[in-house]
DNA sequence: TGGTCTGCCTTACGACGTAAGGCAGCCGTT
DNA sequence: AACGGCTGCCTTACGTCGTAAGGCAGACCA
C-alpha cells in the first residue's frame, strides 16, 4: 500500500494538539502516554523525544490554555480600551470563561499544578493595570486579585455541582430527596421558591452564567467603595 | 515477644483514622492501599474487607472532613446565635477555614470528588437559614451560596501560590524576576508598593487570612444592598 | 468433633510512567 | 561510491499502582 514513511515526524506542537483534542473528547483520565501515542500512530516512548515526560505534557496543556486566555484578553482589551474598569474586567473574565467552557478539564488542571504557569503573570499584570488605571491603589488591586480568585480565570468553585454523571434510579433519588427535605427545610424551601417563579429570563435552576456575573457584580460593587475619590 | 494476636481487628474507623494521619503527614500522594496497609501492620487486600476500594477510602476522608466542618459550624452557631447574619456566616466560614488549615489536602480532595458529599447539604442548609433569617430572599440566598463558592468551605482558589516547594537557585530567580519586571510593570509596581509600606499589622506579603476576610467583607457588603428593607 | 464463619494473607493481572538501549534511514563528507 | 554520525522511532523491561480470586488459620457453635 505504499505509505510506508509518509507520516510527517512528530513534534511538540503536534503532540500537544493531539493531547488537547483527546482530553477535550474523553477527559483527563484518558490522557495516557500510551493512549496519546496510539492516537498519533506511534509508540509511547517516542513521545519522550519531544516532551520531558508526563509532567511536561501537562505543563504543555496548561501553557496552551493560558495562551488562549491571554489572547482572549488581548481581544477584550482591544474592544473595550475606552470603557471603565468594570466593563474591561468583565470582558476579560468572560473571555477566560469562554476558554474554560471549551476545555472543561482546564480548571482542575490549573488548580492542580504545583506552580503558577509563567504566562499567567502577563494576564494578571493586565488586570492590575486595569484596576490602577481605574483609580485603585496597588494595595486594593492586590486584594482584588485575591478576591477574584478563580473568577479571573473564568471558573467558579462549583463545589455544588449536582453529582455530574452516574444517574441513580429515580425511585431512590425521590426517597432520598424526601428524607433530606425533612432535615433540610431551608434548602428545600429554596429549591421550591426558585423553581416556581419562572418569570425571569434565566435558564432554569442554577444558570451558571447568571451566577458567575452576579458574583462578579457583587465583587465589583464591593470594590467600588474602596476606590479613592 | 508474645504479641502474636493481640492486634485488635481492623475496622473502617481505624482505617480512616490512619489514612487521615498519613495524609496529614505526607500528603495525598503517599496515600496508597499498600502504604496505608503497612501503616496498620496489615496487607493491602485486607483493607477491602472494610472499605469498597480506593474510591470508598477517599469518600471516607471527605466524610470525615465534612463532619469536622459541620461540627465546627454547630459550635459557631451556638456561640453567635444572637448575632447578625454577617457575624454568623463569618464565624461559620472561619471555622471551616480552620479545618482546612489542619488538612491542607482537603480542598483538592473536595473539589476533585465527582459528587457532593451528602453531609455538606446540612451545612449549606444552615447557611441558607442564616441568610433567610437575616432578611434575604431565597433567590438571593441561592446566589449568595454560589458567590461564596469555596469560601464557604474555608478555602480560596489560590491559583496564585508562589511555586510551593522546589526552590530554584537565587541567581536564576533574580535574573528571571528582573526580566519579568520589565514586561510586567504593574505587577512589579504592586509588589514594590506592598512590600514597602510595612506600617500595617498584616503578616507580610500575601497574608492569606487577611485576604480571606477582605473577600468575605466584599461579598457581604455587596449582598447587603440586595437585602430588602 | 466437626462444621461454618470471620479476618487476614497470597498470588496474580493489567494499567500506568519511564529508564536503557537498538535499529533503520538520511545527511554531509571524502 | 563508501562511510560515519545523527535523527526519529521502536523494543524490552522494571517498579508501582488498584484490585480480582481464592486460600488458610483460628474462633465459635452444634
Amino acid at each position: 500500500m505504499g505509505a510506508r514513511k509518509p507520516r510527517d515526524p512528530l513534534s511538540r506542537e503536534r503532540v500537544l494538539v493531539s493531547a488537547i483534542a483527546l482530553v477535550d473528547a474523553e477527559g483527563m483520565a484518558a490522557l495516557t502516554m500510551r493512549r496519546l501515542a496510539a492516537e498519533l500512530g506511534v509508540e509511547a516512548m517516542s513521545l519522550y523525544h519531544h516532551l520531558p515526560g508526563k509532567g511536561g505534557l501537562l505543563d504543555g496543556l496548561v501553557d496552551a490554555v493560558v495562551t488562549e486566555i491571554t489572547s482572549a484578553a488581548d481581544r477584550a482589551e482591544a474592544d473595550a480600551a475606552r470603557a471603565d474598569w468594570r466593563a474591561r474586567l468583565r470582558l476579560r473574565f468572560l473571555g477566560a470563561r469562554a476558554v474554560m467552557l471549551r476545555h472543561p478539564w482546564a480548571p482542575a488542571l490549573l488548580t492542580g499544578r504545583p506552580a503558577v504557569p509563567a504566562g499567567l503573570y502577563v494576564y494578571y499584570d493586565g488586570i492590575v493595570a486595569t484596576l490602577v488605571d481605574g483609580g485603585f491603589s496597588y494595595r486594593i488591586a492586590h486584594r482584588a486579585l485575591h478576591a477574584f480568585g478563580s473568577l479571573a480565570l473564568g471558573f467558579s468553585q462549583e463545589v455544588f455541582q449536582p453529582s455530574a454523571g452516574e444517574e441513580t434510579d429515580a425511585e431512590a433519588e425521590e426517597a432520598e430527596m424526601a428524607a433530606l427535605a425533612e432535615r433540610l427545610p431551608h434548602l428545600a424551601a429554596m429549591v421550591a421558591a426558585e423553581t416556581h417563579d419562572a418569570a425571569d429570563p434565566t435558564l432554569g435552576w442554577c444558570d451558571s452564567q447568571t451566577e458567575f456575573e452576579f458574583t462578579l457584580d457583587l465583587l465589583f460593587d464591593g470594590l467600588e467603595r474602596h476606590r479613592p475619590r
